[in-house]
DNA sequence: CTCTTGACACCTAGGTGCGAACTT
DNA sequence: AAGTTCGCACCTAGGTGTCAAGAG
């Protein structure tokens, strides 16, 4: 019972977070050096990675005060494929991952932009779409279903130099949360995940029933 | 039978329009001298304009390469007050407009950001709404219903010169299209205005009877 | 009388999981 | 059996004019 069906939506906020320490090699705030990037929901992000799996991210946390490109990728987690059974309620591995190309990157739409805009307001990558389609053409995330995914971020500072390429080791940052690790699928396996996404999805209060409460804390058998 | 309901929503739309020619004392391009404006859905414009009276306006067309800064306003056409004749079908004069402070400015929110930023994608003014509520709180446009108004655009070059005062009078572009005036009124007047919004807005199909093509271009009593 | 307000039905637009039908 | 697809009912969110009721 991991993620949400292919397909699915995902939002990053970057609100500034004031932090110039930290930036190494004296750079100045421009740079990627003094990022700080925090995840948001964390309380129900933590409650869907107890239950195993998840899938939309909420960040905020920034710098800048130049020209910044803000961009997603997805890695596989491990070289795994895996199953659900549901007489245990617990994920198998079935074999090696399927092969397919790396990952594409998603440039949030607003890129490049300069720091200032970003930090106006929060900023969502709610256009960030997923698929199994390996022809797809719309530009989504290619993901391999049954397999487990973490979500990475990246900012990069746009270095007007013209010698950039060697800064380039210090001109990008990139951020990962483990507990936005999530199963592709498509179709919910896990129960509990399908409960608890019906609790805290305004979208999906048509499938609610009484004491919601009861079933989003939930973690019997 | 003028414009729309107060608290509207207008939309501008201001895709680049390259175009350096005509940008006098030797500005450059990130100055606001080459800027050009066009109207969209100029025919549908016409239409309204033909009628009397109108609403939402549409434009397009731009120049900048540095920050730019955009904004409307709304201008009262002449110093009268109207009231809608139903028994002849048009708009009478019934007096001096009534006083009120001039218009506010409605920056839109992307302000600043860069030429490249604006070109980007279609500009859009829908977070632009208007009100007859003299004692407005939500940095909506203050009209006075029954009085006719110009919408204004402006293109503003954020000059980072120190002397920058010195150069206010070329650091800005007005743009008014005259078939965009419109009557400000608390509920429709005229009966041709209110079905040609109907044919020609989705969100009012639920009004719409058989054959409103031939309403829209109605020109009869 | 002239004008304004607010509840309302009806749309657009699109995010939910459901469950039957389908493929492998 | 295991996994995928697609139409569907049900939501959120908010843009339309209508109409009855109210204010001045």
């Amino acid at each position: 019972m991991e993620g949400p069906p292919l397909s699915h939506s995902c939002e990053l906020s970057l609100p500034f977070c004031a932090d110039g320490a930290g930036s190494p090699t004296g750079a100045k705030a421009h740079q990627v050096g003094g990022v700080r990037v925090q995840l948001e929901m964390h309380t129900l992000w933590q409650q869907f990675d107890q239950l195993g799996t998840e899938m939309i991210v909420q960040i905020s946390g920034m710098d800048p005060t130049a020209e910044y490109v803000l961009l997603m990728d997805f890695l596989i987690v491990d070289d795994k494929r895996y199953r659900y059974a549901f007489h245990s309620s617990s994920w198998l591995v079935t074999g090696r991952a399927d092969v397919v190309a790396p990952s594409r990157m998603h440039f949030h739409p607003d890129s490049p932009a300069c720091g200032a805009q970003w930090m106006k307001q929060t900023v969502s990558f709610d256009t960030l779409k997923l698929t199994n389609n390996l022809l797809d053409d719309n530009g989504h995330m290619i993901l391999n279903s049954m397999h487990r995914y973490q979500p990475r971020f990246h900012v990069v500072y746009v270095d007007p130099a013209p010698d950039s390429h060697l800064n380039a080791y210090r001109n990008f940052c990139s951020f990962s949360f483990p507990e936005t690790r999530f199963m592709a699928v498509t179709a919910y396996q896990n129960h509990r995940i399908t409960q608890l996404k019906i609790a805290s999805n305004p979208f999906a209060k048509g499938f609610r029933t009484t004491d919601p409460q009861n079933r989003v804390g939930y973690s019997g058998p």
